[in-house]
DNA sequence: GTTGACCCTCACATAGATGTGAAGGTTCGA
DNA sequence: TCGAACCTTCACATCTATGTGAGGGTCAAC
């Protein structure tokens, strides 16, 4: 599939997949005119980088971590370098730090808009303490 | 406490402590000298902005779930206009997909570091595929 | 064979978070 | 009273992900 099409089926404008694949994250075949040539796993993994992204990460991290989503993995193996393995290992730790820390503050949303649901203007709301 | 020792405490350089009051996030009292003078609470507001910024929440809405964190909660109710609602609740379902993103991506590397410290060059890996 | 809808590269612009430093005031201890 | 270590504001620089558009090629349909 050409540019196009790939820009549509993942909502992202053309510009970025240039960009993405700029940075290294996805690659292009290119037709005999020089347009970009996609395959459909390109959809998936587009969808991938752009969760990653508007999860903070920067696409120098994503870079690294793409490897890993790919099934069978077999092939990846020759990238796993130690100095890779380590990186991997820290980046997993900051995402489990980035889950909680959302996961804290999605719930304290949760527990005001329930608050709110239940009286649009309390005098005083057991919190507990 | 002055900004050098929030500074210290929360490992946020001085600069970005202005820029978050800057941007509505923090308050400081000033001392007669035109000092900046903080409170105990400024400690764990600054931690939860930088975690929030790391997740790749921009600022802007930051500053609508800083009042959801602070308990108890009766004053904020004023704010709590039909459109801030929505935006909360809009907010809260975003995080959520972040949430679920970072967790499949956080086991996938941990899938691929399980499988890596199993085998370092295997011919095959179960996959379930 | 021209038009319209694609594609290309290149390049400059923007926005948000952050770095860095200048120019200057305050406070405190030697 | 001087210097060190704070603090202030202001302003320009940087990096990353993006927006935008110019200048130009390709191709299919009419």
């Amino acid at each position: 599939m050409r540019i196009g099409e790939l820009s549509e089926r993942t909502g992202t404008p053309r510009r970025l997949l240039r960009y993405y694949e700029e940075q290294g994250l996805i690659v292009a075949d290119r037709a005999p005119n020089g347009y970009r040539d996609y395959d459909e796993s390109n959809v998936d993994r587009v969808m991938q980088i752009r969760g990653l992204l508007d999860a903070g990460l920067p696409t120098r991290i994503i870079k690294q971590i793409l490897p890993c989503l790919d099934k069978p993995r077999v092939i990846h193996f020759a990238d796993a370098t130690p100095e890779m393995l380590a990186t991997l290992t820290h980046e997993r730790d900051r995402i489990t730090d980035r889950i909680s820390c959302l996961i804290r503050n999605r719930d304290a949303i949760g527990e005001y808009l329930e608050a709110v649901s239940v009286n649009r203007r309390p005098e005083a709301v057991p919190t507990g303490s």
